[in-house]
DNA sequence: AGGCTGTATTGACATCCTTCAATGTCGAGC
DNA sequence: GCTCGACATTGAAGGATGTCAATACAGCCT
């Protein structure tokens, strides 16, 4: 009877974002979360990302990104199919080119994720003796 | 393919924290940052963080996490070893017990790196043909 | 000391990830 | 239509990662 099981994850309210440092996630929310950190958890991707994303104008062409690494072409291809998939960045055929941009939603949602809120106190690490098995 | 290299926006890194929205990061700082969001990279390890970061008096009993996972004792032992490695959370031994903190430092570095400047305007995305990212 | 409990480490295995060569697809231009 | 250039996809090889059983280690308690 309770209906607040599913639709956890959806693009709702202030609620959009999980509270990663307040509350612990269930399953379904880390398994999402995780997708996103996994996708910046290579340095390529996030080279490519941070060249996207400071790119003035805001788009980058492939052919602009490819030299810059050691890597084949389709190598770069595939990081950026990740991080696209991730929903970090979009992109666009125009002509023979292909332009990426960022999606800073995304980027807005990781930030606020991971900041805690300023009403929490950080007690000491060392602190408490009386044990709160739970 | 221009070999001009990527134009930059905005000011100059701070010094403390790598801007991987402002400036493209070179291949050490992307390699070092790149570690920590592996480490958020997967379901277990948030979950955990999670109820870390959240545990009011801050501090968490291995003997508490373990028995909300479907794991063995050694892989949850494990994924808090890489949290660890990671700097996102700090431990102690008590005793027989060995408690858990989080490292606010850490995650307050990666929110304020996935923080756009609020100088910075970015251009919409695309106007027409928003089409879904084939 | 000896046994017991809680946690970490080791070793092995299955799975996933990164990478490249080869090939496919889309669009421009002759 | 045909060819060429830019980018994506496929398939395979090697390395990294997640997991468990077995074992080791560190403190309590008789």
């Amino acid at each position: 009877m309770s209906k607040q099981e599913l639709e956890v994850v959806g693009p709702d309210v202030e609620g959009c974002c999980p509270a990663l440092l307040t509350a612990p996630l269930d399953e379904e929310q880390a398994e999402a979360l995780a997708k996103v950190f996994k996708a910046l958890g290579d340095p390529i991707r996030l080279r490519l990302l941070s060249m996207i994303a400071s790119r003035a104008g805001g788009e980058v062409c492939v052919c602009d990104l490819t030299p810059h690494f050691d890597l084949s072409q389709p190598t770069v291809s595939h990081h950026l199919k990740l991080l696209r998939q991730a929903g970090l960045i979009g992109c666009e055929r125009r002509g023979t080119w292909v332009y990426y941009w960022l999606l800073p939603e995304t980027t807005d949602q990781l930030a606020g994720i991971l900041t805690r809120p300023a009403g929490q106190p950080l007690p000491e690490p060392v602190d408490v003796a009386s044990g709160a098995a739970s």
